[in-house]
Parts: structure tokens; sequence; C-alpha cells
DNA sequence: AACTCGTGGAT
DNA sequence: TATCCAAGAGT
């Protein structure tokens, strides 16, 4: 049994630590609501160290909200690109815009806030918890798995249902007088300490009041269900150029896998053959004999392209059809490319 | 509820 | 190399 006084020696040793060994991280350094919340939508399944450059540039370039609210679009996935999920971005300008609009500032209301584009219960609880001083649960990866240990919580993590066991959990145990401390602290020993796999119990405030810990389990914790590997698909990219340096390039649909961002032309095949076909036909032109230029495998989370990129040339350019244009490699910069694309870019030298 | 949506680092 | 996974949200 747990004494009594347990869950205020929670709170103290955990809020304790957290304001005395807290890494020292750019968001942490500013008291504006706009910002933090910046901070936790790039934060969104995406490593802190990873985040930082991204911040900086972001928060300088759209410094207020209105900045952001009304900048345009191309604008705003350059300073996005590279980060992944992009929707984010075209997610957190709207809920920008929107709040602007409506409030003239972040709504210090969970009800208002959470219900913006692309805020959902983490952040929600985050920002409102960090900008404001509210007492709300910013359930997590990291608080799921410290508190799954603390409280030897068995449910299945990967399950949608499960996090709501873990707000309440915090709500039970949350520092009213310091929700920020307390929710990054969850935040911050579950990063630093209490780790996926090998947990510093050793260097953990908390081990005195971790049920995992007292029982030997805490490598056993959180349970979490295995999700299925991802399909792979043949990927073949024609980097088609005219005769003047110039690359054609077309713009993905603005729905799904990096919407609305740049590539050389792409057939989603494994014949060469027919990748010439599918190219010739939706640009209209003829497109020469290919060479194969690179192959390689980019792994996303829920699927695999397997990647096979060939050159050709075509005597006259012509006019683009549709959704697409001829570039100049320096004016390839202006464009938004996702990853692969910059694998190809770079195997070409251009 | 299950699937979609990027990328890069750790083991 | 394979796998996991990291401050999740939308559909």
């Amino acid at each position: 049994m747990k004494p009594l006084n347990w869950k205020e020696d929670f709170r103290g040793a955990l809020t304790g630590w957290y304001r005395a060994e807290k890494r020292d991280l750019p968001w942490r350094r500013t008291r504006n609501p706009y910002h933090i919340w910046i901070s936790e939508v790039m934060l969104q399944q995406t490593r802190v160290d990873t985040v930082i450059p991204y911040y900086a540039r972001f928060t300088e370039r759209f410094s207020d909200m209105k900045e952001l609210a009304y900048a345009p679009e191309e604008e705003l996935m350059k300073m996005w690109e590279g980060l992944g999920y992009y929707s984010r971005a075209r997610n957190l300008q709207s809920a920008v815009r929107e709040a602007y609009e409506t409030y003239g500032e972040v709504p210090a209301d969970p009800e208002k806030f959470g219900k913006l584009k692309g805020v959902g219960p983490y952040t929600e609880g985050a920002v409102m918890s960090i900008a404001y001083g509210i007492p709300a649960p910013a359930v997590d990866g990291n608080v799921m798995r410290v508190l799954s240990r603390v409280l030897l919580i068995d449910e299945d993590i990967a399950k949608p249902k499960t996090r709501r066991i873990f707000e309440e959990a915090v709500m039970e145990l949350i520092d009213k007088d310091d929700p920020s401390s307390f929710n990054q602290g969850l935040m911050e020993l579950g990063a630093v300490v209490c780790t996926p796999r090998r947990p510093k119990c050793l260097l953990c405030p908390v081990r005195e009041l971790c049920g995992a810990y007292h029982e030997g389990r805490e490598e056993e914790l959180p349970v979490k269900s295995k999700k299925k590997k991802q399909q792979s698909f043949p990927h073949i990219v024609i980097a088609v150029h005219d005769g003047e340096g110039r690359w054609l390039m077309e713009q993905r649909p603005e729905d799904g896998l990096l919407a609305g961002m740049w590539q050389f032309p792409t057939a989603e095949t494994a014949d060469p053959e027919e990748a010439v076909r599918i190219v010739s036909e939706r640009h209209g032109l003829t497109v020469g004999p290919i060479d194969e230029a690179v192959r390689f495998r980019h792994v996303f989370t829920h699927r695999i392209w397997e990647v096979t990129a060939y050159t050709a040339s075509v005597p006259d350019g012509g006019t683009p059809e549709g959704r697409s244009g001829w570039f100049r490699p320096e004016e390839l910069d202006t464009l938004t490319l996702p990853n692969p694309t910059k694998k190809v870019r770079s195997a070409l030298g251009i």
C-alpha cells in the first residue's frame, strides 16, 4: 500500500528534480504562448535535436501570430521542409489564423484551444499547462511509459483508448501550483532517465516511489503491442532534362503522402519501360533512352519505396502541362522537396 | 479502432 | 540489416 502522502511525495520529487535538472532548450527560454505552441507541434513524433534548428528559424521568420497567419504557403512549407508530417504545418497556420482572428491571441482556455486544427489532447494540455499554468493533462509516449512503470499500469499503450487512463492518473497527481513543471517533468524523466530500454533507475528522483522498480519490472513495462511491418512499393523516377540544363519537376497531389511537394517525374511501377510511357504521357513529351543513376530504399512509417532513378533527355522541353515545370538547378531551391527527391537530386549532382 | 502521415537516431 | 521509436493528430 502507498503511504497517505505518496502523491505529495511524488509530485514534490518530480517537480523538484525537473526544476533542478531540466535541459536548457530554446522553447524553455520563452513564455510566449504562440512560440510554445509552435514547439509542441514541431515536437510531435519528432526528436528534440531535430526540432531545435527548425524552431529557431521558424520563430524568427514568423515571430508573431500575424506573421504566420498571412504568410504564403510556399514559404511556410519551405520553412518546414525536411521536418516531415507536413499537414502539421498547414494545420498550424490555419489554426493560428483562426486564433488570431477570433481571439487575437492563443486562448487561455482548453475548450477553445483544443478545438483548433492540429491541436489534439496532448498539445492542448501541453500548451495550456506550460504557457498558462492551467492544470491539464499532457499525455505523450513519455508520460505513458513513466506512469505505466510508476503505477504498474499494464494496459496496452498502443491502443487509443488507453490514453484516457493516463490522463486520469495525471489529474490525480498533478501539481496544481506548477502544472508546467509537473507535465514537463514527466516528459523530461521519460526522455533522459525512464527510457524505453535500460532505464537509468539509479538516477531516478522517484525510484523509491516506483512500483516497477520495487518489483524489478521496469524492463517489462510499458506493454505495447507491435504494429505490422510496412509494405514495399517499387518507385521509378525519370529525371528529365532538356538541352538547356533545366529539369522537369512535377507537384504531388494536394492530399495524401507528401502532399503538394515537388519531385522528379515518378511512376509507381517496377518496369522502366512502363515508367517511361507513363511519364511521357503525363507530361506530353517523348522521353528518350534512360540511364540508371541511383537506387535506394526510402522508409516511411507505414510504407517503403524501392526507388530506382534514371536520367533521360528531351531535345526541347516544350510547355509544361498541369502541375509541373522546368527548373534550373538553382531554381530547385525555391521548391519544397521531400527527402527522397533530395536524395535523387544529390545523386545527380545538381 | 485502425490506418495514414516523414524523418533520423539508437540499438 | 531490422526494428523501434520520438513532446500525435486527422480521418
